[in-house]
DNA sequence: GAGCGCCGGTGACTTGGTCACAGACCGTGA
DNA sequence: TCACGGTCTGTGACCAAGTCACCGGCGCTC
């Protein structure tokens, strides 16, 4: 089903200067896809052949390994592309990484004739492209860092702020939490609770509240 | 200074099949570069202006934080393509990444016009910056893994196996082997000597050499 | 309200990282 | 050839993080 270009490229900048013959190829081909929260977007036994654009809604991009371990290594927001997928119907490699789901999410697909044909006729869509694979890089970049070098304290200050974002109040079980920075369980257990004991959060059942965001700012900064 | 078009497209069988106006697009603008080793490729003070391609030696592309914690992202080999720079020129992004040659290195360099011009006008050589962006994405999460979940024992056996390739004996310190799998010197130097004892390898002085590469392989191939 | 599954808390232990320091090796120049 | 300085390696003590085993609490359903 093709959509009115208008609704759904304004959420991206980059696109909207774009020549008309461009975005009427966009417009024409383009898909309107409406995925419900916990959906796999991507998966090494499932790969995608489509070009995926975010309207609304997150997806989150975790590793797991043979023993369960699992890491998130970035999220899309509104205005960001699926990279892997991107990666994956360019360069026909498959890739150990999953994406889901965290919200329902409204995205836009473009079939991969459409992608190839934009890539090779417009510039600013392949440097649209580029600076997503270079945010995504970025992200990885910055994940190695913290894992390799940054403490259990540094990473999970941070990581609380950022998915607080505004929000004091953060709906998450501990065993979410070790995912997401790629730690386990009980370390982070420990940790909330001298958090806690220190005043900068209080707990409940898959439960954090953000009470005083100083310190945390403070510690996400500390070097170690 | 121009370069005969036979001389260096041998290494990338991918650009070899390009049309032949392409083909001499590259081989008219390309610019040969020779370094000697430990020649500084790429630095977040330093970007690089032009599109790179090894032919023979290689680099070492890696982090480095504030505290001085080093951990190597991955090597270029003949036929690669330095990314890094690639995103670079396309997305008007700085990384935090190092690159520095670790023998001396005989390269091509596209100027940035000849590149976006050939991003444009081939698919061929699309899929070639595509394909090497993908091997460099995989490599991230590779280390990713590691890092976040393999034992020192693991990350280290395996180096040395990469490092070594065919040859059996590695010039090499322990603080080098430590900045590899992003480790601490103390622990390398303890994981090799109990290697040493168990007679996998034998240690001197800035060498290692591999006495027994089964049990390596299998201590790299663990789980744990 | 009994049972069940998920969640959080905790102790004991292992592994890895940090710090401080000592001794060994090696090139250089007196 | 010998002393010296820098680099490299080895080690003990300690701290931080990950693992394992287990428990009790919470909330849901039947």
């Amino acid at each position: 089903m093709s959509l009115p270009a208008v609704d759904w490229l304004r959420g991206f900048p980059a696109l909207g200067e774009l020549p008309e013959t461009e975005r009427s190829s966009l417009a024409g081909t383009a898909m309107a896809m409406s995925l419900p929260a916990g959906a796999s977007v991507f998966a090494p036994d499932q790969p995608c052949g489509m070009f995926i654009l975010v309207c609304s809604g997150t997806v989150r991009v975790f590793q797991l390994d043979p023993a369960g371990n699992e890491i998130v290594l970035y999220r899309l927001g509104p205005g960001s592309i699926c990279i892997l997928t991107t990666l994956a119907l360019l360069a026909s490699d498959s890739y150990s990484a999953f994406a889901v789901t965290e919200s329902p999410v409204e995205a836009v697909g473009l079939p991969a004739a459409t992608f190839h044909d934009l890539m090779g006729r417009s510039s600013q869509f392949r440097s649209f492209v580029f600076n997503a694979q270079a945010a995504r890089m970025a992200d990885l970049m910055a994940v190695i860092q913290n894992v390799a070098f940054a403490s259990i304290e540094t990473r999970l200050a941070s990581r609380l702020l950022a998915l607080a974002a505004d929000g004091r109040e953060l709906s998450i079980t501990h065993a979410q939490l070790a995912a997401e920075i790629g730690s386990a369980r009980e370390v982070v257990s420990r940790h909330l609770k001298t958090f806690e004991r220190r005043g900068w959060v209080s707990l409940g059942r898959g439960r954090v509240e953000l009470r005083n965001a100083a310190p945390l700012r403070a510690a996400a900064r500390s070097a170690h």
